[in-house]
Formats: structure tokens, sequence, C-alpha cells
DNA sequence: AGACACAGTTTCACTATGTGAAACAACACT
DNA sequence: AGTGTTGTTTCACATAGTGAAACTGTGTCT
């Protein structure tokens, strides 16, 4: 009574399916928080902030530290994410084998169309950004590597979602649409109307559905199964993507898009009358 | 006795010092055997290769499935590291304002070179990769994000080492110096004979101390308290880097070098006669 | 200086949490 | 059907992780 167990049992919190492991929930939450405040922090502000006592993120950031996740900012004795997650993120874009293929097609249209070039992958029902040439210009779409959003408001994510068959964008589109914006599409029949469009174009376009002052073309890329999997996106400022300048990126993009899917494998399909 | 624990104490293993979580030690060996045997891996192997149970094994990925740090394949059933880890690797490069300042001089400096370009930290003893821009040419020295290097064989290493107090250095060089090709410097005598020499030019060279055939020249970064804390390198082939080419790589690394420099705040010393 | 506040680490008793053996599924070849 | 191989779940057990409290260190008042 005296000792009383507070955040121990977390049972309320969604039990998990199949069993999890706390202890690695606890050491993720950690890092997790690092991002969302994006500032280095201490131990104290990091026990309150995701519900664990102190004496326990003491000892989570040191283990995690000895592994290279977290670092100590020997000035302020702040933490900070480590230099060791540097390694394995790039174990994983290393063996993907699209972004080799895409890197030399990509530099070209970045120098071309001076904005911001993103190539996308699906993951869940999130786009990830996985890699990111930024415009030169002061004005930017600043993108970042790993950088999440949702498929319904942005132009990847349409290009993602038009060529899933319907069963497969019903599991993603479970929840219901939230707006990021007042242009979002929120309306599921009206989402699929755009995604028709999308189809016929072989492109998307957004304008402000995901961000005020923010508009953005993708298009898909296809493997060798013909599958689409990941798009290549152009994205600034508004002012700079109005109509007669997305008509202008419009053909470079898809060039690229098509470079880079042939060079996965992909075939297009004997057309019958049409590209489809 | 039927019982056996076979696999729990590895107190045998280097005890640490201050206390760790062994959760975290096991999922993060897990992340590490990935990235190690680079290739997408099944529950049985990995918990052969890292000493732990397979049903331990088990639960933890899917523990770290459900953080995102591993991803499972649907087709093969086997697991590969997870985006999620692109998220984490993003947040600690964005927030390294060296990076950005880099970024416009670094593509000028690829594009000129046509040979890989590399920006690296120090952490703890080893080089670690925050930028890399591969050369277009087929044959190129393909570097990697978050790639580490030792600090004794390479340009990188001794562009940081030189510019370090002796006692720095004695820390960061405690143990052996391993030798990684025939060329590589393994005395300590003769490494402080090199870096003499790396002070006096300014900029740093390796030819083959790392590996057969790669070559490279570093030149120091410096923030605005003057201390070195990057390095941007050009590597390459031996046969596209000899001596008459790396003489003209030389000035415009050092240009680049000395205005990244700037951008973060270093003001040069005033010059007693000559540069220092 | 001395006293106070605050932040981080270590100790320690306690038990909830993570563990491994074994049973159970789910496939893949014969 | 039968056998091997690989992954998951169950369950009893005790280890490994936990939180309270004590301790250490550092800064900041008066």
């Amino acid at each position: 009574m005296a000792t009383m167990r507070k955040g121990v049992h977390l049972l309320g919190e969604e039990r998990q399916s199949s069993s999890s492991v706390q202890t690695i929930q606890r050491a993720s939450a950690i890092l997790r928080c690092f991002m969302e405040n994006d500032t280095e922090m201490g131990v104290t502000i990091l026990s309150q902030q995701v519900g664990i006592h102190k004496s326990t993120v003491s000892r989570l950031l040191s283990t995690l530290r000895k592994e290279g996740f977290v670092d100590q900012n020997p000035d302020t004795g702040k933490w900070w994410l480590g230099l060791g997650l540097l390694d394995l993120a790039g174990a994983v874009l290393e063996r993907m084998d699209l972004r080799k293929v895409a890197l030399i097609p990509l530099r070209n249209l970045a120098a071309q169309t001076q904005e911001t070039v993103n190539i996308t992958v699906l993951d869940g029902n999130e786009c990830v950004n996985i890699e990111n040439i930024s415009s030169p210009k002061s004005i930017q779409h600043a993108g970042r590597l790993g950088r999440r959003t949702p498929l319904h408001c942005t132009s990847t994510g349409k290009a993602f979602l038009a060529f899933l068959t319907t069963e497969e964008r019903d599991v993603l589109l479970s929840s219901t649409l939230l707006p990021c914006t007042e242009n979002s599409i929120v309306d599921r029949r009206a989402l699929e109307q755009a995604l028709e469009h999308v189809r016929e174009q072989g492109y998307a376009i957004t304008h402000e559905e995901y961000e005020e002052g923010l508009s953005a073309v993708a298009a898909p890329i296809r493997d060798h199964t013909g599958r689409v999997v990941a798009t290549v996106s152009i994205s600034g400022p508004s002012y700079r993507m109005g109509p007669d300048q997305i008509e202008k990126f419009v053909e470079p993009l898809k060039d690229i898009a098509h470079n880079i899917s042939t060079q996965l494998g992909y075939v297009q399909p004997k057309s019958d009358s049409r590209e489809r």
C-alpha cells in the first residue's frame, strides 16, 4: 500500500492479440518520443511523456545507448537518437533495387523541374518516403527520408490507391477519411471517382488537399509483375504548381515512372486499343 | 531438470558496467543480424545465429513488427528490417544542419568530379556516413548511409584524427591498428607522421589502405567553435584517382569544405603568416 | 558560503514479465 | 498418408525488469 505499482499494468491500453514484449514497446515509445518532440530530451521529461518511471527510463536509455540507438549530448546530458539507426536504415535502403534503378533518372527529373522529387512505397495504410531530392529553391516542399503521409489526400497515395483492387482499397481505407485541409476528399464515393480519373490519366494530382499551399503530381511505378510498388512525385508550393506548370511536369514524370518500371522488369501489356 | 535453462545466463559475455536490459540487447542483436547477413531470415536461422530460443525470437519479432522495426515478407514468411527504421533515421538526419548546409555544394562537387562523394561524422572510434552521392559511373565506390569505417586507414578517418588533440587520439586509437590491406598504416608512429602531413596540407589522401583498388581524398569541416565536426570526401577506383587526378580534386574539395564550414559559423583564425 | 531545488543514477526487495520446453499448427516434399 | 521442417502458442517457472527510495551531482538562489 505504501508501494502502489501505478504504471505497471497497461492491460487497459488495447491488449495485443498475440502477446507482446513490454520492454520493446517501451523502448520504442521512447525512440518515437524523440521523433515527435524533435528535440533532445532529459530523463525526467521523457519519463513524464511516455508514462514510465524515470529510473526505468534511465536504465532503458543506457542500454539503448550501448546499442547505438540513442546518444547523449556530452554538453547538456540530454538524449537524442543515435547514429546507429542510420546503419539499420542504410541496410533497408540498400536492399531496394528500386532506389538504385531510380537514382539517375530521378536526379535528372529534379534538375529539370527544380522542385522537390520523392519516391514513396506503401507501408500499411501510409506512404513512406524512401528517396527525397529537395528543390534547390528556398521556398520548397521539404520532404525527408522515412516521412509518412496518409493515402487519401496525397498525390502519391492516390497513385497507389487507384491501381489496387477494390478489396485492397477497402482494407486500407477502412477507417474514416480525416480531412487534412478543406480541400481533402473525405467522401469515399468522391474518392473513387477521383481514382477513376487517375487511372484514366495515368497520374495523380493534388492541390492543397494535404497541406495549405502544397501541390503535387505523382505517377505509379510498376515491377515485373505489373503491381504498383512505388510512386515518383514532384511537389512544391502551389503558386509554382499551377495547371500550366503541372502540364509541363506530367510528361517527364510519366516518362521517368515508365523508365524505372521498365528497369524493374515491367512490360506494358499488349495495349488493347489504348494504354489502360 | 527436465527443463534445463540453457541460454539464459549471459553473465559470461562481458557483464556490462551499469546494468543493461537484456530484452533490448536481444532485440538489437536480431536487428543487427539482419544487417550482417543482408538477407531476409526465418525464425529458426535467426535463433541459431543470435543464440536465443526460437520461441523467444518469434515473440520478439512479432513485437518488433508492431513497432515497425521489422517486416515480414508475405510471400516467403521471412523477416527483414522494417520501414519504420527510416522514420527514425530521417529524424536523426533532419537535425543535422550540417546536412542541409552541405546539400547544394555537395551536389555540385559530385557533378563536377563524377566520383562518389560522402560526408561523415565521428561516432565512437568510427566514421559514420551521413550523406552519400554515388558516382554516375558504373565502376564506383558504393558508399551508403550509415556505413561505418575505421579511422586509421581511411582518408575521412585521417582527416578527423589529424585535427584532434594527442589525448583524444590516444583514446580513439587505444586498440591495436588492424591492417585492412597491405598498405594500411598499422604503426602508431608512422600514423602520427602521416597526420602531421595531413595538417600541413589541409586534406588527407589514402591509396588502397582500406580496400584494394580504392582511393580517396578527404577534407575537414569545422563548426563555429573551430572543431572538426565532419569530413567531405571524394572516393573512387584507384585507376581513376591517380596523383594527377587527385591534384584536380583537391582544390574544389578544400573549397567546399571551407564553404560548408563557413556556413556553420566557422571563422578562420587570423592567419599567423600562413593558414595553419 | 550554505541551503534548497531539481535532474539523473544506483540500490534493493518484489513480483510481473519474459522465458524456454514442449505441444501444436501449417506447409512442403516425397 | 507420411515424414521433415519451420513457425506459433501454451504454460509453469524464476529470471529479468521494475519502481520506490536513497543517493549523487549540479545549478541557483539568498
